[in-house]
DNA sequence: GTCTATATGCAGATAGAC
DNA sequence: GTCTATCTGCATATAGAC
């Protein structure tokens, strides 16, 4: 199961809230996580996730008071871990094809943990009350991914590799539809996410006027298992 | 609420399965949809509903056998519904530019229903065990949106409004990001639906290298609530 | 068809031994 | 830190009066 890995110690986003806790706890959050955004908050029990983690469930009760409590907590980190990603690889590219390339990488790669995400953050929206805490960390969570996606366009506008389009309105358009390929994912049958993320970077590179047939993407596909041609 | 409505008496769509029940049927499944859409399957509760119709309880499970029972004859009511009006607008238009805008004026239109429905779908697909007569519905909501969309961009090239594109992955895209705004529309603060569907159309018509802007849209608006401009 | 009353089970949560 | 045992409340579902 691919997860997003924290480096103990030293955080890689903000200051580290009450996340930094033992090994159990992280493993608890992930485990939580992961049934959460299976099924839902409501439908999971935390007898489901002691089983799954061959515990007891009573010892859920010693690292969280209660099971909302650690729905909190799950989607915390969980946010938390992915906006640091982000962070990192805003960070790590300055050439804004190279930059949007890698986002769009993550997304492929990176697919389970970030449906699980949407899913989660969906259910969050549906509370009878939505903890303050997440929703600051679900704006925090799309206002980085816009960061990059915004920022990438403006920069290549300048530098004269996109047409002038407006970025703020591409950058959103493909925020959202990065959205719908983790929904769909989930709810078509036979649905080819790797395929609909090609989809969306040919439409989008196209939108900039840029010739994305000359970039090297794919490029963190090892296997042969995912078509080169991004089209159809 | 803006509900898609079924005339009585002509199943628009199928055979007429099981729902063609009394009013009182229709009103829970209504009624339950909406919760169920608002929050997710295990978290209403058939109180929750008898409650918002000021109903017993105990009536519900005189009209369902069970709670599953209302969940899997509340989507389906939702998807018959939908697809009949996917029907309805793909035999009303023949032109590929109208049906394209009627269908995206749909979805600004009905967008609280539709994106109920998405989200049914979506907590459905977590069930442990999938209803197959749902599992074939949501199949056939987006193979009929797929056939309007693919069909209209094909016949659109055939005539010359539109550049010769991959149908079907254009198709398939627009559908996708349909999904997209949805979700994002549930998750995400302060977003705007009605200008995310104006972005997708400026970017569907580019991509189809049709002038987006000597077409009549939008026309589904009355008030001055929505940007004429379909940029940001 | 609609109601009252209630059986049954299970989930969240706690006390306290080890 | 981890376990056993258990309390409490509530949700699904049914029986049966009206």
């Amino acid at each position: 199961m691919a997860r997003l890995r924290k480096q103990r110690g030293r955080p890689p986003v903000g200051p580290d809230p009450k996340l930094q806790g033992n090994d159990r706890r992280r493993e608890i959050t992930d485990a939580a996580l992961g049934l959460f955004a299976e099924r839902s908050f409501a439908s999971v029990t935390i007898k489901d996730i002691a089983g799954k983690l061959r515990i007891n469930p009573a010892l859920i009760y010693y690292y969280f008071k209660s099971k909302q409590d650690l729905f909190r907590s799950s989607i915390e980190a969980a946010i938390l871990d992915a906006v640091a990603h982000y962070d990192r690889i805003r960070i790590l590219h300055d050439d804004p094809v190279g930059l949007i390339d890698a986002w769009l990488d993550s997304n492929v790669n990176l697919s389970p943990t970030i449906s699980n995400l949407v899913k989660v953050m969906l259910d969050h929206s549906g509370l009878p009350r939505q903890i303050p805490s997440v929703d600051r960390l679900v704006k925090q969570f799309y206002e980085e991914e816009f960061r990059i996606l915004s920022g990438a366009i403006g920069r290549g506008i300048k530098i004269g590799v996109f047409q002038p389009v407006d970025q703020r309105r591409v950058a959103l358009f493909a925020s959202v539809h990065l959205d719908g390929v983790m929904v769909a994912a989930k709810i078509r049958p036979d649905f080819d996410l790797a395929q609909a993320i090609g989809n969306l970077r040919y439409i989008l590179f196209s939108n900039l006027g840029y010739d994305h047939r000359t970039s090297r993407w794919p490029v963190a596909r090892a296997g042969a298992s995912v078509e080169t041609d991004p089209l159809l």
